[in-house]
DNA sequence: CTATTCTTTTATCATAAGATAAATAATTAC
DNA sequence: GTAATTATTTATCTTATGATAAAAGAATAG
């Protein structure tokens, strides 16, 4: 949990009776690879915490397995189109390496914020932060080739590359993964 | 300022005083069209509800003209990867049909977060929902040539196409403006 | 109202990436 | 450790989109 904790200090310092009223409503999961956490279909009703281990958020388009995102140890998994309408997600978060994760159950999680303000304000700054990062990816993916995106991806998050089966990397980039062996290959 | 606290109503329904006090931070902006409502390299400190008239962010890459996202009328426009980390955006904000805008002071917005927990939870839901939306986004850009992209373009928000230039539009939808024209022309 | 500028379309050619198939290479299961 | 499965690469062919140039059409300024 204090991995968790340590996390939060970044965004928003919170109180003992903070954390203690996070911790209550947590619980740690462990899962082995190629399992899905969540299945599509289900609405999110949980907010996740790698500790350790790799995941993928992931849908399927006309059949196709299309990857959305990749997450690493210390960082927050939800999908958030589902957590924040409360309809449900036509996405899956499947674990890509064996995994331990604290899950926070988000319907207790938004009624703390009434009783604590601060926690309020540390989900804020979280999902402020996801958002802007999101922001910064719709960049990249505009007007730029697939050549250009896999060297991004290759400076900036080498460890998706190192990490994650490349058929994931492909649909996430947007191209096959046909396209990828061949850029890969330079040319 | 009464369009502005009709939109805030369907987040979250502010105290007459939580009103008065974001009406004491805001004021009134007219503008006219092609006119930078804020330039390139500035840190965003305001945000800004559309009452009347068309907007874009955009910013340039490798010297082009890019549009990252067009807004209308009973919208809030910012430059989130500015206003949520305060570094200069590389990006502008231009108005594209003669404006009329309430503009919120976000120092002093965010100021009023200590005292009007009312007002953190109006906008903690007012920018989930834009993360949903962009996040929803990113879902439409992957693995979809750029006629699916217009023609989703075409059901989803056709007012973009009646009230936009298409060399903005094309931009947007991350071609360029000929393929646009060719792909209007279908084929 | 006319000239100038800006926007959109059309045309031609080049190229990046898709589709499909098949060959290797790497993992996993037994 | 071997067979079976899964992942990656390589090859060929096709097609969508980029780049460039130029023409047509629309908007704006004086």
């Amino acid at each position: 949990m204090d991995a968790l904790f340590q996390y939060f200090k970044k965004f928003n310092p919170l109180s003992n009776e903070a954390e203690k009223a996070i911790a209550e409503i947590s619980s740690i999961v462990t899962i082995t690879k190629n399992k899905d956490l969540q299945p599509i279909g289900h609405t999110c009703k949980t907010i996740y915490f790698i500790k350790k281990g790799v995941a993928r958020i992931y849908y399927f388009k006309d059949g196709i397995d299309i990857t959305e995102r990749f997450f690493f140890e210390n960082s927050i998994i939800a999908r958030v189109e589902s957590l924040f309408t409360g309809k449900p997600s036509r996405k899956a978060i499947q674990i890509l390496e064996d995994a331990e994760i604290i899950a926070i159950n988000s319907t207790q999680l938004f009624k703390l914020y009434d009783t604590f303000p601060e926690i309020e304000r540390l989900f804020r700054k979280i999902f402020e932060a996801a958002y802007v990062e999101t922001v910064n990816r719709i960049e990249g993916m505009q007007f730029h080739s697939a050549e250009e995106r896999y060297n991004a991806l290759l400076n900036e998050a080498p460890n998706v590359l190192m990490r994650v089966p490349l058929k994931y990397v492909a649909s996430f980039l947007g191209i096959t993964q046909v396209s990828l062996s061949r850029i890969r290959g330079h040319r």
